[in-house]
DNA sequence: GACCAGGCACATC
DNA sequence: GATGTGCATGGT
């Protein structure tokens, strides 16, 4: 059976990203950053409760302000940088409607979201999938460790690398792509903190397929 | 009290 | 091009 089809048996589908707008997702792709998502939900909760969970709204606001808000997360002055950094593209160049800069191809706005300092391969790939709904493959310290364990990759597998093998070997449907990303976290977090592959893993020995 | 968490930019070699 | 470091909080 293929890996996809044992894990979503396994756990079912997770629902992400968990978010009411696109924005919200945007920026949450930041605010996880190397951080645990129950400290970035409290971030959000925050800006939410101050409503600041808008681009304008956003935009306008102080540094200080926002810093205090996204505490809990981590990284906050770094991160609330980043958020600025993202909406001044947003604003200079898209009007601040996020639906206008998601009408760029998938190719020019991966490239326009990584010009955003702050924004690198993984984050971006999470707007593109999970904001702007385009079916790329996100990579992030889950899927390396997944495909280091079942050795599918070498050590040294760039972030390109590691996407194109998924990208080059499942149909791109949205739907998947979503789905698999969040059920190689789901299942990281809940049986891969070790190096070994462990015996209740939901995978088994199984180093088959994608 | 370590160690880790849904990274990234930057310095240095 | 590879490798190391700073950024920071909260949970285990």
């Amino acid at each position: 059976m293929q890996v996809f089809e044992k894990l979503y048996r396994y756990f079912g589908p997770q629902y992400w990203w968990p978010a009411d707008t696109a924005f919200e997702v945007v920026v949450g792709a930041i605010l996880t950053q190397n951080t645990a998502w129950a400290n970035v939900e409290k971030a959000i909760s925050s800006l939410k409760k101050n409503k600041l969970l808008k681009p304008a709204r956003l935009r306008s606001s102080d540094v200080r302000t926002i810093a205090r808000l996204i505490r809990p997360c981590g990284y906050y002055n770094i991160k609330t940088a980043r958020l600025k950094n993202f909406l001044e593209v947003l604003f200079k160049d898209f009007k601040g409607n996020l639906r206008l800069m998601f009408s760029l191809n998938v190719t020019a706005l991966r490239q326009r979201l990584l010009e955003v300092k702050g924004i690198g391969p993984e984050t971006a790939d999470s707007i593109l999938l999970y904001a702007a709904k385009r079916p790329v493959f996100v990579v992030d310290a889950y899927t390396r460790r997944f495909l280091l364990r079942h050795k599918l990759i070498s050590q040294k597998a760039g972030y390109r690398q590691m996407q194109s093998l998924f990208e080059e070997n499942l149909p791109h449907r949205l739907r998947l792509f979503n789905e698999y990303h969040a059920l190689i976290v789901r299942l990281g977090k809940e049986f891969c903190r070790k190096e070994p592959i462990c015996d209740i893993c939901p995978l088994g020995k199984d180093r088959g397929g994608e």
